[in-house]
DNA sequence: TGTACATCAGTGAACGCGCGTTCACTGATGTAC
DNA sequence: TGTACATCAGTGAACGCGCGTTCACTGATGTAC
């Protein structure tokens, strides 16, 4: 498993994860060449040699982007299940957390960019329609059981409206809508248990 | 009431229209000055007599989005009010209609640019706040009798996310997660009384 | 082990284009007498 | 009613800047013998 990287994988991998970070930071229209290339410690000319185009390096930073922030729900989520919550309820409080108000380079992706998603070209919006449905498809394996798989589309919905119009409030009222929506969903799902 | 409009002021008008359909249609960046004014039958030259800056047309643009769209929702609602339809219901299917997937020029400007809001300069962002409140609002009075008002705050993030992610898949993945949302929202609000 | 050459990753100047903003000017409308 | 002048809305050229993309070149690493 160790790969061996080349160099110049070394250096691809290192400005799609400072591209990852920037698109959920800026927006698509924030990630610039130039200004990716420079936070990977290179110059702009060498970026054609990494991707065939700008629009090439947005792909692979949704990807990288939703990859990462997979890893860190789960195990954010995992740190929760271990304290006794269950599966749905750790990804509630993990994906609906207060810090992800303003820390939103390592948030989600479809979050971060969803309004955006429908205005870009073909590769790119065929890209984020995959990271929809994969995000989609993580909340249906983490519903309780007993609940309808289909409602996983709808909680998802929930979850992501709610992070934007939380982020666009800030301050008390964001904070506000998050206890809210967590309170509505998992008193929805599971009634019984708060946990 | 009918207010006579100057020469300058009927122009105002028609460019804030103009931006306020553009801004929805191609989000915060595709609302360029010389676009905006080349479709309002003027060129661009003269844009400054009319607004401060570019920031300053947005402004008015959200706010000319909201009201339009307001009006249009409230209408539809009350063509369904009419067929029996609870107020609740009638907004339900007026905001999540299948309509609202393709012509976004024409909907809610809170859904059409949430993830953008809070990348804008203060001014702008200011204005969003505005907005995505005046939007709860409107939830708010909507909500059936007996159900807490403070879940005003988690339909409107249901239905705005439910928006993005259903034009961002489009096609038959997009017309299912509405109705998913429809239903959710209808099942949980009013059980008893599907309309 | 050392030398000569080829390959490779990255550099930085330059090009072209779009776009927000400015400004001197024009043509139409309104006003004074 | 007509003439002279002022005001006003809009025009179009120009400026400056940012940004995606290209390309000739450099310096380091790898390879052949």
């Amino acid at each position: 498993m160790s790969t061996q990287l080349s160099r110049k994988e070394q250096s691809h991998e290192r400005i799609v994860e400072v591209a990852a970070r920037a698109i959920r930071r800026a927006g698509y229209r924030g990630v610039g060449v130039a200004d990716i290339m420079k936070e990977a410690g290179l110059t702009h000319g060498g970026f054609y040699a990494h991707f065939a185009s700008r629009e090439a390096l947005l792909v692979e930073a949704m990807q990288e982007a939703s990859r990462g922030n997979q890893a860190e729900l789960s195990e954010a989520m995992a740190r929760r299940m271990v304290k006794g919550h269950s599966r749905f309820s750790a990804l509630v409080w993990a994906y609906l957390h207060d810090s992800h108000l303003i820390r939103t380079e390592n948030g989600c992706v479809v979050a971060a960019l969803s309004s955006e998603m429908t205005r870009q070209g073909d590769v790119v919006h065929q890209e984020a329609r995959r990271r929809v449905t994969y995000l989609v498809e993580f909340v249906r394996s983490s519903l309780p059981q007993g609940v309808d798989p289909e409602q996983a589309e709808v909680v998802t919905a929930t979850m992501v409206g709610a992070l934007q119009l939380a982020r666009t409030l800030g301050g008390t009222g964001g904070r506000n809508l998050l206890v809210q929506t967590r309170e509505a969903l998992l008193q929805k799902h599971q009634p019984d248990n708060p946990h």
